[in-house]
DNA sequence: CCAGTGAAAGTTAGCGATAACATTTGTTGG
DNA sequence: CCAACAAATGTTATCGCTAACTTTCACTGG
């Protein structure tokens, strides 16, 4: 507040007696300075508080500054979490974030994306479920070289980096957790089949059962679509068999609160008949009763990681970048709640 | 896409055979510039398909081009929602949005906020509830002589525009549409007291009641605070009582969920013998069961509005504006669904 | 008829950064 | 010890626009 200006290159290049040009090499990583000149020019960044000027820097440079993140309204939830802690990051970093929603007609994304494109230049894009497994997407953003990350578990496209964290690893977790707790009449209803996650969950759930010798009909699995609606369905399918589960893991908490809502229609009392595990820890978990049980993204994380990712353009060439290189697990957490625990015997 | 490249404002002025500046003062609504000319620059801007470049634009301006938005989750709906259509409005007028979440304590808030004005030098902000009601944030605003739009239905604070849709008027109607099914025992939970609008909905229960001359005794009324939690409680209270009623009014949807979840817990079985009317239309509504009748804010509409009125500039001096003209009333939507119904006989 | 006036349009000089080229400094080998 | 080349740093022009000043021009009225 001393001057109540702020500092421009200017200042810190004549405070630290070196030209603009150096003090902007400095800024941009170039490497072409040497370590005393840079830590020099650091010092009198951090000592002005300099902070580049957004708008200077776009005008001057080819890079715009943009980012987009496209998105399909998964749960408004997750949108909003996700969105309110990309759009921090990018404040800090001098970034500004473009969002577009998905058409429901793909072509209809694929021109929108095109023209966002060409229109705002971005430097980068986000592409989060299912968005991000769409080839024609990717296939797009490749030919215009424009960079982006994938929040996703699908390692199939190896084409990016990607952000997820080991949904299946999370699944077998929760499969154990309702095993250890004395349940081996288990259920799942698996998620909407376009996305990756879907197939991980189903198959952490399989790999539970089987590494504690548990065997399971065919019935006990059923397909939703990771909507409420989907649940009931597969919910009502569940609760009408003559052998009934014990516990049923829902691939979302959508479907999960969905299986409450039936079982408690049905009289079946929650968790003390029925244990019911969900998935995304969303909203809906703690405003349903019993809450749910379900298993915690790490979305503020992935949303800053895609930021920093993007911003630092260490993926604007994937020539030489390792596949390895390309993902980043981030961990999960267990959350146990009301609407799951020990099986009364 | 003929010459792919974004014409610039010479572009505009060669072909218009003016100057830049003209053209500028043109866009910038300057008021010395002949209708003719203003109107031979315009169809070449059409023509040309000229867009200003917000950088070049901030940089030789005093103006910033950002709006800030304060929030304070109310819900992540909400949020999500209005944030999305704020988003979209601002990229068609070449603003940007910059997010920032109010801190418990009021006075980090305040000091974060005046950081906010200092550093990104906003030219507007927008104030979601609750923070719009509050008189130290509004202060530190005007102080700083930064325009900003409230979100509310306060009337009390007639020191800005404000963006509101009739919560009374609303509240009127849902209580109505109970009468006109048959209820005359009508509960009411209401909302947090720090909030405008928990006032106008009581109001506009009570003046339902007494304009069809039904009489409610005072356990009727309940003070919950937005909250499931304060919905769980109000609910075992009214439920609880020997001459229950027959329906119940919350101020929003998440009371209005904790009411069907005690109720069902209860064995009451909604709609026959509880209607449950909720406000909001969240997320909520749809993923309990029975799904909730409901108010629906138009809070597109809002977020459009709130964005256009901040970049008009049109409020930027207050002294000339007349205290009717910062009024602005949206429509609502009553939506029945299955928690309400019907009175059976 | 012309100085005086005010509206409309034009000119000039940056805003704060970077690209591209120019220069200086440092390092190497013969 | 110095030519030759690479690394580090500096200079200049420019990105697209607007603030502030200047000029032009049509119209007054004494």
């Amino acid at each position: 507040m001393a001057d109540h200006k702020r500092a421009r290159i200017q200042d810190v290049a004549e405070q630290a007696g070196v030209s603009m040009m150096t003090v902007s090499r400095v800024l941009n990583q170039d490497k072409k300075v040497s370590d005393k000149t840079r830590e020099k020019v650091m010092a009198v960044v951090e000592q002005l508080n300099y902070r580049p000027n957004v708008s200077a820097r776009r005008l001057a440079s080819t890079k715009s500054f943009f980012l987009g993140l496209l998105y399909d309204n998964p749960s408004d939830t997750y949108i909003s979490q996700f969105l309110l802690a990309a759009l921090k990051k990018c404040r800090t970093l001098g970034y500004h974030l473009i969002v577009d929603e998905a058409h429901t007609d793909i072509n209809k994304t694929i021109e929108s994306v095109k023209q966002l494109i060409d229109v705002t230049q971005v430097d980068g894009m986000i592409l989060l479920p299912p968005m991000c497994d769409n080839e024609a997407v990717l296939d797009v953003l490749t030919k215009a070289d424009v960079p982006f990350v994938r929040i996703t578990p699908d390692t199939k496209l190896n084409r990016s980096p990607y952000i997820c964290m080991d949904d299946y690893q999370a699944a077998f977790d929760v499969t154990e957790h309702l095993i250890n707790q004395g349940h081996s009449k288990i259920a799942h209803i698996i998620g909407d089949t376009k996305q990756g996650v879907s197939r991980m969950r189903y198959q952490g759930y399989l790999d539970a059962l089987r590494s504690n010798q548990i065997v399971t009909p065919p019935e006990y699995i059923e397909q939703g679509s990771f909507t409420y609606q989907s649940g009931m369905e597969a919910a009502m399918k569940l609760l009408s068999l003559d052998d009934k589960p014990t516990a049923i893991f829902a691939a979302n908490d959508d479907m999960a609160a969905a299986v409450i809502s039936i079982a408690q229609k049905q009289g079946i009392n929650i968790p003390n008949e029925l244990s019911v595990v969900g998935f995304d820890d969303t909203q809906l978990a703690t405003v349903v009763w019993p809450n749910i049980s379900t298993v915690r993204q790490p979305i503020n994380e992935m949303a800053e990681l895609s930021i920093t990712l993007l911003a630092s353009g260490q993926y604007n060439d994937l020539s030489n970048v390792k596949s390895l290189d390309l993902r980043h697990i981030l961990d999960f957490e267990l959350i146990e709640r009301e609407s799951s625990s020990i099986k009364s015997n």
